[in-house]
RNA sequence: GGUUCGGUAGCUCAGCUGGUUAGAGCGCACGACUCAUAAUCGUGAGGUCGGGAGUUCAAGUCUCCCCCGAACCA
């Protein structure tokens, strides 16, 4: 939502893809509503559909308007005395001192939070509304049959609905955004400087982003969207902040909805918490946090991807502690992973003349790990089904910590001195737990596991999700095999560059939130 | 102010429709091992489940009140 105070962000958002492709995430279309050639046509045809089915209403309002620019304000672009309370400072749509919400005509010395003019005054003028209270049955038999959202999305959805749906305006005076034509294609009467507002456009780009994906592949953008049209075996899934679950659940179902059009709604909706820095926010210019960018120059993507996933703010906020985040990568990443990958590694280079033996036969404590692997990989995989992520990492680790335990139980190197191939069926099997470790850290850490599976030589095709039956995983790679020890994959974080980190971007002395 | 969600071992958190001695990781103590980035494996200590009242044969898990924290309020 546009914001005059927060001009920084156009220059982060410019194009965040190559900053997104170094933390690994790709996209099969990154698009947005000022980039994408579909968007405004896309915008538009729902607009006439909803004011066929009569959902768009035509108002009179009283608004700001700033002489000098020659333009109305809208809510939150004008600041003056609140009403109320007397707070100087107070927004347009709300008093940040006493909470209350405001009209901006109520504002007592009102000036433009853009130019800090004084010379405005109050005009009528027209906007479109949209009639979300006609939708409020349908939207709440759709909500109350969605049974795949957590109770994050389904309680503040029906909060919504309990209190009542209210038509919103969709238009704003703004320069920047899809203009509002009439039927003939001209700009709408009275509506020369307005465009549509974010809130009812913005999530309209989904379908327009699939047809301009559609268009550079060929694909048929209709079979994801139309339920007429081949999209009713799609499954949609949403990942947002929670400050956006009420438009994802109700304000643009009621455009879709509303349509009375064959549309595919949402499926699943994860819905996720803040990452705080120490339980507070993140700020820039209080030296709170490492952005995304900063990030990199720091560690590697995959040690953030790691922590990140491992601590998502599923159930509740998630506090970012360098504490945390060194005792996770030093623990999960450096010993319990890299480590394994190391010893046993060198291990072969140093006893089987670096060749993946192929003598011995598997016995008991092969029998344990398979075992271990067919319960623990079952449950790794419905995790993901699930999207719970927290517990998918958790579930990982505990799969790397097995691995070590047998090799605790097999101790090939005790092995060796009277029993050579008994020794050798534990480097085997180890040397195909690094490789199936290697699988299952491609969605967390891709990097590394591309590292590990390469030096492995494990081929693209054998890279895919193992099934949990499958029984060929622990004598998977060639016999005889060249094995020679990667660097090492993960360097600890030793306490002094922590403090350096902490002075730099902020640390546990900076737990107090400066300004609320 | 209203609403919602949280408050569980030192730390970060799991605990679905109430039911055997409340769990995990980290940290800590002790032990084992020595292939490995002093890594790994095992054992253990540690909690009146924010406070109070109530419902029930039985409550971390339900109801009410209070305290603290976070978010949302278009």
């Amino acid at each position: 939502m546009a914001n005059p105070r927060s001009k920084s962000q156009v220059v982060y958002y410019d194009d965040p893809v190559p900053l997104f492709d170094r933390f690994g995430i790709s996209f099969d279309i990154f698009s947005g509503t000022a980039r994408c050639p579909q968007h405004a046509d896309a915008s538009r045809r729902f607009f006439r559909v909803l004011h066929e089915r009569g959902f768009i209403l035509e108002r009179t309002e009283e608004q700001w308007y700033a002489e000098a620019s020659g333009r109305f304000l809208p809510d939150r672009y004008v600041e003056g005395t609140c009403p109320h309370c007397a707070f100087e400072k107070a927004r347009g749509d709300q008093c940040d001192q006493c909470g209350r919400l405001l009209d901006p005509v109520e504002l007592k010395n009102p000036y433009s939070a853009v130019s800090g003019g004084t010379n405005i005054e109050i005009r009528e003028t027209a906007h479109l509304f949209l009639r979300q209270s006609m939708m409020q049955d349908e939207i709440r038999a759709w909500v109350e049959n969605a049974t795949d959202w957590p109770p994050l999305a389904r309680s503040i959805a029906l909060k919504w609905l309990d209190e009542g749906l209210r038509d919103r305006a969709i238009t704003r005076d703004l320069s920047w955004g899809v203009p509002v034509l009439g039927p003939d294609g001209a700009a709408r009467p009275g509506f020369e400087d307005k465009v549509f507002y974010v809130w009812f456009d913005a999530p309209i780009e989904y379908i327009a982003a699939t047809q301009e994906w559609a268009e550079h592949t060929g694909a048929d953008w209709k079979s994801w969207w139309r339920t007429d049209a081949g999209a009713a075996d799609v499954e949609y899934v949403e990942f947002m902040g929670k400050d956006n679950v009420a438009f994802h659940t109700v304000s643009f179902p009621v455009t879709l909805l509303g349509s009375k059009e064959p549309w595919k709604t949402v499926d699943k909706l994860k819905a996720f918490n803040w990452v705080t820095w120490y339980g507070g926010k993140f700020s820039t210019s209080s030296k709170r946090g490492v952005f995304m960018d900063q990030a990199l120059e720091l560690l590697p993507s995959d040690y953030w991807r790691w922590y990140l996933m491992a601590n998502a703010p599923e159930g509740s906020d998630a506090a970012f502690t360098w504490e945390g985040f060194q005792a996770a990568i030093n623990s999960d990443l450096a010993n319990v992973l890299g480590n394994f990958v190391n010893r046993l590694t060198k291990y072969t280079v140093s006893k089987f003349d670096g060749l993946l033996p192929a003598e011995g036969i598997a016995g008991g404590d092969e029998a344990w790990i398979e075992a271990e692997l067919r319960t623990r990989l079952a449950q790794l995989s419905a995790h993901y089904e699930a999207m719970d992520f927290r517990k998918a990492a958790a579930e990982t680790r505990a799969i790397w910590a097995a691995g070590n335990e047998y090799l605790t139980r097999a101790e090939p190197w005790v092995k060796f001195k009277s029993d050579r191939d008994a020794a050798a069926v534990g480097v085997r099997t180890g040397l195909n737990l690094i490789a199936l470790f290697g699988v299952l850290a491609q969605p967390l850490i891709p990097e590394t596991a591309r590292t590990i599976l390469d030096t492995l030589g494990v081929p693209e095709a054998n890279r895919r999700w193992p099934d949990a039956e499958d029984t060929g995983l622990l004598d998977a790679l060639p016999h005889g095999l060249p094995i020679s020890a990667p660097p090492v994959l993960f360097q600890k974080l030793e306490d002094t560059v922590l403090a350096d980190w902490a002075s730099r971007f902020g640390g546990p002395d900076a737990s107090q939130t400066p300004e609320r």
